[in-house]
DNA sequence: CTGCATCCTTTGGGATACTG
DNA sequence: CAGTATCCCAAAGGATGCAG
């Protein structure tokens, strides 16, 4: 048994991250604090109704600090709390793998199967 | 924008490990080829279906190997690709992260909230 | 600008029963 | 043993509209 002992550990990571946008969203935090709208720049593809949802629920995991300006209109800003940099392995992993896998795949259809 | 140029790789990956289950197998594949059954026995929540529907997956994406022994009844092994290998890097990670967050976790809610 | 509420569609996944 | 097929439910996620 090597990695078999860690096994619903694993389990407790995906519940926690398998969302389709989190990581993605973390790794747009890695650069600094960031605004509601930024993210919304940075992520065209995400609604607006997940980012607010899954900012709220990193934030009530502890990853992610939100603080709001009382300007008018209002100013939300999101950065990563020291928790939050418990996350910078995995965010830094998936690329890595994601851009291999998008290079391989190009190589196996060419044109077309 | 440091990490921002590799956005959607993260979306490529996390389309094809997102789910609850996959990087749990890969994890125990790890090991070395392993049966249907083995791989049931090691993780006892899982499906069977659910199990059948990932390695098949896991399967056309290259990174598993499926091996039928014409035996009576069948017997059937699941082993890693070299491409799967490519997979080791992240689910090396998660239950690193996964261990850290059950033991924060226990610290955060030491009886009840 | 930020975000909540509502409605709706899609996907993931479990249970069960049946087959080579 | 290793699946396949079906049915069904819950969760994820998108679109839109309203509000501080």
């Amino acid at each position: 048994m090597k990695s078999s002992a860690t096994g619903c550990s694993v389990e407790e990571a995906m519940r926690l991250l398998g969302g389709r946008w989190r990581l993605l969203i973390v790794s747009y935090l890695l650069d600094g604090p960031k605004r509601f709208s930024e993210l919304r720049r940075d992520i065209p593809a995400i609604s607006q109704r997940m980012l607010t949802l899954d900012l709220r629920a990193m934030e009530e995991a502890g990853f992610v600090k939100r603080t709001v300006f009382p300007t008018v209109p209002a100013t939300v800003e999101y950065e990563l709390t020291a928790d939050g940099a418990r996350l910078v392995p995995v965010v830094e992993v998936m690329p890595t793998f994601g851009l291999w896998l998008k290079e391989r795949d190009a190589r196996r259809e060419p044109t077309s199967p």
